[in-house]
DNA sequence: CATGAATGAGTTTTCATTCAT
DNA sequence: AATGAATGAAAACTCATTCAT
């Protein structure tokens, strides 16, 4: 308590319970309540819930897209560098279990506009800018990498669901580990010379 | 009066208003408004949002599951069936619009608990089976089968999402088989001989 | 159900449920569903729940004031008569337990204004009659018969209360004694001279 | 505002109304209206009509005891405290109408399991403990003590609402009095010898 | 800053009654 | 007669937001 300050602590029972039960769900009331505070003073420090969801989201974009950037600052080949990003987004589900589920939860229709990535465009971004990279240097097949990225941080925040409700016999590790592994299958160049697969229509 | 009766009328109406804008934000009253009907005798057919939303879930889950199995059922090898069923996701979710974005956005909350696999248990259990089937075959390499399936059904919704979003330079055909193509890779057995990617090699 | 016609299962149900739970609380709905028929039935054989609740109240009022008249037609004395009405109520109260309740328990505003006296005129009316018949004979002491009826016929009625409550020990017939020799003793012509009227001389 | 605080406000409407028109037909439209509040914050306040009925049903018939005791305190000798109960009753109907009413008018569904009798466990304890005690003074004849509460309770009753009803040409001091009276006859221990009164069980 | 009572415009829900069949 | 879908009006209840203190 010493430290966090009130508004600190509306943003911390905001996310808990937008992530619990949804932003439409939860009320300004439970949400006052737990952060022990008063409703009006909720409206001292925001505009209203609607603002409230999306300082939060932003923030909380934010912060993944800077957990993953910090992780991933010093690698420079994109092979090396993919494979952080995606352990960066097992990380940060495990640090951030709210904020995860946050990100995830939100209605399509609540999401702003122009970052509606439905992971925003922060993190999104990384990814993106790494499978460029990788396409141009050949380490990675060509592909769209805006689709590629939709895939691998889909199959990354699958992944974390499964494990979450206790679907998946494996331990964290290894199931992060899988699923780089598969992403690296992914966007494995072809081997051998020219010619090689191509997505080939069947 | 016609053909449809009111209550397909409100389950219409209320499958578009959920799918538009979640499940908490919809109203009985647009509900009962855009299927023609009066507020009162939505609740004569249903005991109200809820279970209005349970029905749905119910229904379109089961709707899913059947177009999958009627796609897949002349296939009998795992690779080409598991290729129909990707296929089947984009066709349901070309097909069924609503019901697709119904499946995908409702709160994990609102989705009944055993069957919590965000699309239901329906439609997943034939994507296990086919992999299960597979990797025993020694057509896909060996991997949770659950985990799988969520990485490749997470893959083609989010192909489906990037695509509505206009995200995706290419068109539907062409991002089907790209994903198709990329769940191919996910699985393909490793090339017998010694040097196979071991997913732990790091 | 052969011989009862629908309209009586109506009245039967209808009793019931007001008894069981107030008029206002009975919906038409459990009404027609308990009687085994539909709502729109029910306005077929009524004018609505309001006209239900009347005719209940005046049947029933009637068939009680019949019990007691029937029981006491033959009693001529006072005393004895007096004694009958009280054992009448009693025996309503087993036959018809619904009845009992739906006229006790009816709201005041509910009640017809004119036959205001909680139980209906009719059954009020035999008491008033048999006391001041009493008074006049000396029979009984002198008391306004109106006051003297209310306090009987709510002794009555809560002695029946109490006993379904099971806050009695007695057994009915025992609580019935008591309650007539209570009245007996309400009204007992005071002493005079000697030889005056015991409350039990009978 | 001033000094009465708007809880305060709606209990006193609520009160009001639920004594005239019982608890179902009562409105919380109407109440908030009437107590110069919003429904919203009825809501604020109660739990829904359902607690303000409990609410009242509470505080009320502890007010009741409250009156009750209060008047009885000095009392010792079980006859004369009897009588003070019993002018309490209609003491506690003149200054408290809406409450006199509301308790007797609640329908038995709405009472509290374990304060069944009616008036509440409060008021009917009083009475209990005093004819027990009478009883075994010998100031009373041997009777069953509940049984005997609940006549003299109900008389009392009956008598206030017969002359709200116009329907006594007494005024209330000597209907008070006749009703003091009538408990006192009730309950007298019988005369000389021993073998004293049987309620002869015919 | 902070509180929590108060508001009002909504929402869900209920139900007596009507109506087409 | 009978059904049960349909209605509309009103009920209970919710909740973001404001406001006096």
């Amino acid at each position: 308590m010493a430290r966090t300050t009130k508004k600190e602590a509306i943003l911390e029972a905001a996310l808990a319970l937008f992530a619990e039960k949804g932003v439409d769900a939860a009320t300004t009331r439970e949400i006052a309540e737990r952060a022990g505070t008063s409703e009006g003073n909720l409206y001292r420090h925001f505009d209203g819930k609607d603002d409230l969801a999306r300082t939060l989201f932003e923030t909380t974009a934010r912060r993944f897209a800077d957990v993953l950037e910090t992780e991933a600052r010093d690698e420079d080949d994109p092979r090396a560098r993919l494979d952080t990003l995606i352990r960066g987004v097992f990380t940060f589900a495990e640090d951030h279990p709210a904020a995860f589920s946050f990100l995830l939860a939100s209605h399509p229709s609540h999401i702003p506009k122009d970052r509606d990535l439905r992971l925003g465009p922060y993190p999104m971004r990384l990814f993106v800018e790494t499978i460029v990279r990788g396409v141009a240097q050949g380490a990675f097949r060509p592909v769209d990498p805006v689709l590629a990225t939709g895939w691998i941080v889909a199959m990354a925040q699958r992944a974390v669901l499964l494990a979450r409700m206790g679907l998946l016999a494996d331990d964290r590790e290894r199931i992060t580990q899988e699923t780089v592994e598969a992403s690296r299958r992914l966007l494995a160049a072809d081997p051998v010379g020219p010619g090689g697969q191509q997505p080939d229509d069947r």
